[in-house]
DNA sequence: CTAATTCTTGCACTGCACGCAAAAATTCAT
DNA sequence: ATGAATTTTTGCGTGCAGTGCAAGAATTAG
């Protein structure tokens, strides 16, 4: 709203009338030396949208919360949002765009790591939640946000869709390899299914340790029910 | 657009100048004598929507597509659509809420028809699939545009969320009949599971019979998943 | 210190979705 | 059939999400 002269860089004090309570913050907690100024701003500042976004939807609701509020909060314009996420209920979530290693995926590629596949597709998820370790704090208000706004989820979705392809194209790779049974779109349900469950399942235990740590058991309340059914 | 004074009563072919297309078929499809014009008028217009959102989409693809030209195109106003759907998407899909029925949610309350979960929840499913069965040209071609348009999955979530109150409430109650270890979560998932992987048996199929025909293959898929883990 | 690069910002625009009240269409009672 | 009651359509106005564009500010490179 106000424009904020933001200068942190090791410049002397002199009269700055607003000092941004989040630019500020950036200018400690970021990795401080770490790259150039540009690339501590982009992380301060995403960080920034995401705090406010999650800050504003837990006070008023999804709803209620417009991407205006969410800027203005962060200090920084409405159009500058959109440089650092496609949608609103980006920000909330604080998506990021976690990807699979090449290691993981030639791992599975050839039939590895177990060679069966539920547990392969176990690792490739695993791998797939780690990543979410290093931003603890956020993810954990998400996963709240996400009980309390269940449309959020869509966006969950749209996450699968953007690397279907490519999960596609890893389940045929490894069907090449080692032939199995089951079609690409239930294995790719499977994925979000273990995802959504996982996360869940980390919740319930109250955020102990990383969601992946969860991953075992989720996988096992699948087994568990199939298994039952078999046992006839 | 222009105001057409729709008059599809069985009165004298007086000089009409515009008979709308898409209204003169409501008046010969749409189960002639079956209830009040109000009625009758309603389903006409919702079909021609649909073939009217189904038609444009199919042509230009769905970003390119406004609810005004459908509107425009099935011969009502823009706003009239949002009297029949609530978002585009919903059109393409002509969406249907489709429920559970008493009597289905009293058997699978009480343990029944089989006993084992994974199997109820296969009759659950079926149960959800039949009513489709009515609509099966328009089914036919939004199970195509999911294919081309993978945002649509989005609206398949919001089903899932609309009535996952629903799917907790029963679940909740089995459980209390006959316990079992899996988590609402992961049945809600899987239900959404179940219902794309069935689709998606059906559309490779080549749409022969009916969507929950291809149900068993689905549950068959997924077992067969599980069980070649288990025989390690 | 200057030039090149990158990023932010304001502005305008399209489109979705909804509330409201007037007008049109349908049903109902007589 | 006629007029009242009900339901539905429609036009108008509003708010908000999201995008393209070009000007200007900040950062980096030389």
């Amino acid at each position: 709203m106000v424009p904020t002269s933001s200068r942190e860089t090791a410049a002397p004090a002199d009269a700055e009338p607003r000092p941004d309570l989040r630019e500020l913050a950036a200018a400690l907690e970021g990795t401080p030396a770490e790259q150039g100024l540009r690339e501590r701003k982009k992380r301060a500042r995403r960080a920034a949208l995401i705090d406010a976004a999650q800050q504003l939807v837990t006070a008023h609701g999804l709803d209620a919360v417009t991407v205006e509020m969410i800027s203005a909060e962060a200090g920084v314009s409405a159009r500058t949002f959109f440089n650092y996420f496609e949608t609103k209920d980006d920000a909330v979530l604080g998506a990021e765009d976690v990807g699979l290693s090449e290691e993981d995926i030639r791992t599975f590629v050839r039939g590895g790591p177990t060679g069966r596949l539920l547990s392969d597709l176990q690792s490739l998820v695993a791998s797939l939640l780690t990543p979410h370790a290093e931003t603890h704090g956020q993810t954990v208000r998400a996963m709240d946000l996400l009980q309390r706004e269940p449309r959020l989820l869509q966006r969950h979705v749209v996450w699968m869709d953007r690397h279907e392809t490519q999960l596609v194209e890893l389940f045929e790779a490894r069907r090449a390899v080692k032939p199995f049974s089951a079609g690409n779109e239930l294995l790719t349900m499977l994925v979000l299914l273990l995802i959504r469950t996982t996360f869940v399942a980390w919740e319930n235990a109250g955020y102990t340790g990383g969601p992946a740590d969860h991953l075992p058991a989720a996988v096992a309340q699948l087994v568990d029910l199939v298994a039952v059914d078999l046992g006839s």
